[in-house]
RNA sequence: CGGGGUGUAGCGCAGUCCGGUAGCGCACCUGGUUUGGGACCAGGGGGUCCCAGGUUCGAAUCCUGGUACCCCGACCA
């Protein structure tokens, strides 16, 4: 019994970063506030890249690289920008090292100071917008559609493995479009994608909306996002999509000649998902007995374990598995066979669940004989004895299965904690009793949210896509409302 | 940046109050027995006790200064 974790009932939040270090997915590194992502947990991260990539060049856009420093001067083109993201920023002020005088180590060279620092990209903008007036003249060069795959660096305070470092690894989209409907339209595509990913890859479900004032980007016009809700009750921003407006064009003058010959300034969005998607698929899923991956997303789809006394067995049952692998792999599943002789059946059925493999199948000398095979479920935690001729079509049938269950389980989850409150008293009591999203009339004014969240924690998530008109009254002020807004404390 | 805590083997910790041979569990190595839910026995290897200075015959332990990380708040994808 090497690896205990805490339950979720005992320490939600000490169960995740065991489940993040004991399932091999990351650690922190000798860096403070970066991890370590590890190749199990990379693997993840991989398929969810290879996934997004092709949603979004299936929409047109292309991959693109710009640089990870960004001149300081950027910085203070776009007045909200800086506002909000000059706080957090690492900047580099020198370019060269020299042995110390005192013959310890190194240290900077005091005349290698840069003529102008450079920051370490929060997030590319201005480097791109920047970029973006060289390539623009006309309105047959829009619309413009990029995305880059790349790190940046926030300077975070608290740091949680996946959930927020200093650094992380995302993709970011940056277009441009000629009209301001188009770009809107860009930006409502992007949320949907998301969306789409996050229901039908994560099996995670998302609400759809878009940010009051307080929790827009820096430099947005309006910021959709996707909200999904944790095991805990607590809500985590998995991906944004902004309407940027004309903002960044304006501040780096980046223009384009019309149809009628007339100069306008160039709309803009941009859009990223982040390794936080990964904080999101470890908590939205998991048990106290590890990891639950949605099949289209684990690394290991299956794993074989063989179960044996002597070396003349597990030939023989290798031999079995050798004729199910082929079979599997010919249906694009992806399976590990553990014949590892070190470790004993219990370790590995213990080691794979709380590595969140959806799929285990056991073969000892008695399936041998009765021509069977142990099929037991990650989800469910459910076995049963199978023949094994056709196991890999039911081992595909089954998958699917899992990718829909755990999906509907989070739904259900998530439905039965969007909850209404009408009055103030009812709103805190909800907020601090149950968690989750609570649903409530707001007079739309920040200073009535910024009171809000002072006093219950609980902050806008977003105003829904799918909301209703609905007249009705703040639950703070008591000022009209023409629709519900949703509440929920966020990680 | 405020409040609290911790730095001792790869990991988790005891030892520190009261100075005197650096320990335990897991992991690791060797051999054997095992293998249908985290095996057992025997043997073995592994340490600048966070750093610097001081007190002392002698410091993981006492004193001074530093430093790193973790947790709780304010800030955030």
């Amino acid at each position: 019994m090497a690896k205990e974790l805490t339950s979720r009932s005992e320490n939600y939040s000490q169960w995740y970063l065991d489940l993040v270090l004991k399932a091999d997915l990351a650690e922190n590194s000798a860096v403070r506030g970066c991890m370590v992502i590890k190749p199990y947990g990379y693997a993840i991260w991989e398929k969810m890249q290879a996934q997004l990539d092709k949603m979004f060049k299936d929409t047109g856009h292309v991959n693109a690289y710009f640089p990870l420093f960004i001149p300081k001067s950027f910085f203070s083109r776009e007045a909200a920008h800086v506002e909000g993201f000059a706080k957090e920023c690492a900047v580099v002020t020198h370019y060269r090292l020299k042995n110390d005088p005192d013959g310890k180590g190194v240290v900077i060279d005091p005349d290698a100071r840069l003529e102008e620092e450079l920051v370490i990209r929060p997030t590319s903008e201005t480097i791109i917008w920047n970029t973006y007036r060289n390539w623009i003249q006309s309105h047959r060069d829009l619309p413009l559609l990029i995305n880059q795959w790349a790190n940046v660096v926030r300077w975070e305070m608290r740091t949680r493995l996946f959930l927020r470092t200093a650094e992380f690894l995302w993709q970011e989209g940056h277009t441009a479009h000629s009209t301001r409907e188009e770009a809107i339209e860009e930006t409502v595509k992007i949320i949907n994608l998301y969306a789409e990913f996050a229901e039908k890859w994560m099996a995670m479900p998302v609400v759809k909306g878009v940010k009051s004032e307080n929790e827009r980007f820096a430099g947005a016009v309006d910021t959709y996002t996707i909200e999904a809700l944790m095991q805990d009750g607590k809500a985590l921003q998995s991906g944004t999509s902004h309407f940027l407006g004309q903002n960044f064009a304006k501040a780096f003058d980046v223009l384009f000649t019309n149809k009628e010959g007339v100069q306008e300034y160039v709309w803009a969005t941009s859009w990223g998902v982040s390794t936080r998607l990964m904080g999101a698929l470890i908590m939205a899923h998991s048990d106290d007995n590890g990891l639950v991956l949605p099949p289209k997303l684990a690394p290991i789809q299956v794993v074989i374990v063989p179960i044996y006394k002597k070396m003349e067995e597990l030939a023989a049952i290798s031999a079995k598995v050798d004729e199910i692998i082929p079979k599997l792999k010919a249906r694009g599943i992806t399976v590990k066979y553990d014949d590892n002789d070190n470790r004993k059946p219990g370790w590995k059925f213990a080691e794979y669940e709380l590595k969140g493999v959806p799929v285990r199948l056991a073969m000892g000398p008695r399936d041998l004989a009765n021509g069977t095979v142990e099929v037991a479920r990650r989800d469910t935690l459910e076995k049963q004895n199978l023949p094994v001729e056709n196991i890999d079509e039911y081992v595909e049938i089954l998958l699917g299965e899992i990718q829909e269950n755990i999906f509907r389980k989070a739904l259900s989850f998530r439905d039965e904690n969007i909850r209404k409150a009408d009055t103030w008293e009812e709103f805190k009591q909800l907020i601090n009793e149950k968690g989750g999203f609570v649903s409530a009339h707001w007079d739309g004014s920040a200073e009535t949210e910024q009171r809000i969240k002072e006093e219950t924690k609980a902050t806008i998530r977003c105003i829904p896509l799918d909301g209703e008109e609905e007249a009705g009254q703040c639950i703070f002020s008591g000022n009209p409302s023409s629709r519900r807004v949703l509440f929920a404390v966020a990680y």
